[in-house]
DNA sequence: CTGGACCTTGACATTAGTGTCAAGGTTGTA
DNA sequence: TACAACCTTGACACTAATGTCAAGGTCCAG
C-alpha cells in the first residue's frame, strides 16, 4: 500500500511516516516509481508505534523496540540473541509501568484519605475530635 | 529552602524548577530578598514532576495534576469536587497503564512463542511435550 | 570591605516531533 | 491531452523542555 493509505488507515501523518522512516522505526520497499510501498503488516506497526509514543517513549527509544513492532512474528530471526533482546524490552516497559503504578497508588492513597474525612465529617460523633465545619 | 538546596536534593536543575513554575507546577512563597522558597513538601513533589515527566507525560498534563502532587494531604480541600478530580486523575492514569500493559501482553506473546520455537528446534521428535525446561 | 557562593531575570540555543509549503514527477480518467 | 489526485524531496516554522550565558543583586566569611 502507499502512504496515503497507510495514514489514513492509522491516523498518522504522511509526514510523521516519513519522518519514522528516516529515523528507522518503518521501513518500506521503493516502488519503481519512486512511491514507498508498505506492507499490510504496517498498520499494526504504525499502531504500535503510535502507542509507544502516546505513552513517552521517544522515537530514539522505540527504534531500540524494532524487533518488536510487527505482532506478526513470521519474518523474526530465532536465536538467544533475539530473546535476550526481548526480555530486555519487556523490563524497560516493566520499569516504566512500575513508576506509573506507583504513582497510582499514591494517588488512590490520597483519594481514600479524603473519602475518609469526608465520612468522618458527615458523622462527628464516633470518639473522633477533629470537630464540626458545622456542616 | 531554596532553590539550590532543592535542585540538589531532587537532582532537577533550577532552570527546570523556574520552568515548572513558571507553567503553575510549583509555587513559591518570595523571600525579602527576592529569593524563592520552598516549603519541605516541595521535594516530594518534584519527585513526583519528575515521575510524571519520565513516564512521558507533558508538563501541561502534569498540571491537572497539580492537587495530587503533595503526597501529604494536609492542604488539602475536602469537598466532593476534589474527590471528583482524583477519580478523573485516576482515570487518566489507568488510560495509560492499561496502554503500556497491552503493548508489554503482546511482546511478552512473541517472547513466548520465540521461546516454543526455539524448543521445537532442539527436540525435533518428542510428541510436543513442551515443558521440562529442566530447571 | 571584598571575594565567592548563591540568587535574580532575560536572552539565545538546541532537540524532538510535527505542520506546512513549494516545485516537481506519476497516473488514471474524462 | 489535460486535469485531479496522488506521490517525491527539501525547506522553513513551531512547540516543549531544557541548557547556558550575561549582567546584576544578596550575603557570609575572612
Amino acid at each position: 500500500m502507499r502512504i496515503g493509505e497507510l495514514s489514513a488507515r492509522t491516523g498518522a501523518s504522511a509526514r510523521s511516516l516519513r519522518y519514522w522512516e528516516q529515523h528507522g522505526l518503518l521501513h518500506t520497499v521503493r516502488q519503481p516509481n519512486g512511491y514507498r510501498g508498505y506492507p499490510e503488516s504496517a498498520v499494526q506497526r504504525v499502531r504500535n508505534i503510535q502507542t509507544m509514543l502516546s505513552v513517552g517513549f521517544s522515537v530514539e527509544e522505540i527504534r531500540a523496540f524494532t524487533d518488536c513492532l510487527d505482532d506478526d512474528m513470521r519474518s523474526k530471526p530465532i536465536s538467544p540473541l533475539a530473546v535476550r533482546l526481548l526480555e530486555e524490552r519487556l523490563r524497560q516497559l516493566d520499569e516504566r509501568i512500575c513508576r506509573m503504578v506507583n504513582l497510582r497508588v499514591r494517588i488512590q492513597r490520597q483519594l481514600d484519605e479524603l473519602r475518609r474525612r469526608m465520612a468522618a465529617e458527615h458523622q462527628p460523633f464516633a470518639g473522633d475530635e477533629k470537630h464540626e465545619e458545622t456542616v
